[in-house]
DNA sequence: GGACATTATGTCAGTCACTGACATTCGGCA
DNA sequence: TGCCGAATGTCAGTGACTGACATAATGTCC
């Protein structure tokens, strides 16, 4: 109705060459993950996954720039989902609030939702476990979340106002979180029993609630 | 002269042999060290490395797993120096606290012995820095820090006599101090000038004291 | 000193991740 | 219809890494 008569618009549905991008990407993903899981990282080549969605290898390339990419892009969406939601908290909180009901609630807002799609819910803690045991994507996987933290440590400082070059608190909680929210992945990895979403924010609730006793404190009282 | 008469004592002197091989995986270090630096990890192959030593890339390959490896085994010296260092550190200590004395005293104690050898601590910071700046480096790093932090969990737990299956403070400790100690070396390598170890002891101490700072507190005071 | 087991090393061929160059095809648009 | 640019395929090449096998160096026992 009201588009403009000819220039392209800014904001315009993707085309029929987007949407099949897309398409393609998704269908590189899925395929990746299914094979993944199936036969193992290491003994899946590139070549297979690239059959699979009746690609060429090269293509392939063009669409990741490893292996490992491919098999971490499943975790993207809920990182972009996480920073999303630590952007909308309220100002009143401590930035450690903030954080623990960011995570929080990126858990439980996509494990509520619809589980289709390449890059659903139970995908992500599918790879969750899968990352803990394939130490070349435990590798890939850890430096994308130091990435990950380097990006807290802007959104943090800028909540509080602070010079993050001056004041280092955004880099150190920033750091802290990480770590300790890698460790309640560790933990709900080692779990034999998949307990979904719901067990991986319990995991990661006992955990916080540990940061400060943990520091300070006796720990033979 | 108190020597056993014939018996393979189980503790001798190497012979010929293993200090041989000593001295080749020396070499190969030192070698790799240098090229790396000279004209960046990527841009060194293992051919190169293995020919400035004068051996096989085979040979390479059953000293190293991958060409990280070389790399990072100027650091297997400091983190088996503090690991020994937390070892010692008196019962009466928080575990913070002992944490925090071992990284410093390892690196006050290396930063004052002989800076010969392969893994010297002027080798160590220069590789930290390297590491930075090297993506796939940085993901071997990480993992290894991983390693690491599994082991402390260990120790942690030992020294306060908990079981860090049931208590998950150790895991969550070692996690934050692991994190932290990173956010001190990224710190480090983004500094200009190189200020030596006493420049990373004084980064991590002030992180350190940050951390609690960082989890609790109001900002804007 | 010599025979023998052990171990380190070299050589070779092969797999696989990844890249640059170039040709071809396909979607979008006049 | 015809043109442009983006997406894809093909091909050749590099470099990390591995298994298999032969050879040489070393330690040991007599």
């Amino acid at each position: 109705m009201a588009a403009q008569p000819a220039s392209p618009a800014p904001v315009q549905e993707p085309g029929l060459r987007a949407r099949k991008k897309q398409r393609t990407r998704d269908a590189l993903i899925e395929a990746a993950h299914r094979l993944f899981l199936g036969q193992g990282f290491a003994r899946t080549t590139v070549d297979e996954i690239a059959a699979a969605v009746d690609v060429s290898q090269r293509t392939f390339f063009r669409y990741f720039a490893n292996k490992d990419e491919v098999a971490l892009a499943v975790l993207a969406e809920a990182e972009d989902h996480f920073i999303e939601q630590l952007r909308a908290r309220p100002a009143e909180e401590t930035p450690l609030q903030a954080l623990r009901a960011a995570i929080v609630g990126s858990w439980r807002e996509r494990g509520a939702g619809r589980d289709t799609g390449p890059c659903s819910v139970t995908a992500a803690l599918e790879l969750i476990r899968m990352i803990e045991n394939t130490p070349t994507l435990l590798a890939a996987h850890l430096r994308r979340v130091t990435e990950q933290e380097r990006l807290l440590v802007g959104i943090i400082a800028e909540r509080e106002g602070v010079d993050p070059a001056e004041d280092l608190r955004p880099a150190v909680l920033a750091a802290a979180f990480g770590g300790v929210l890698r460790a309640a992945h560790l933990s709900w990895s080692a779990d034999q029993e998949d307990t979904g979403p719901e067990g991986m924010i319990a995991l990661i609730n006992r955990h916080l609630d540990l940061l400060a006793p943990a520091l300070t404190g006796d720990w033979r009282a």
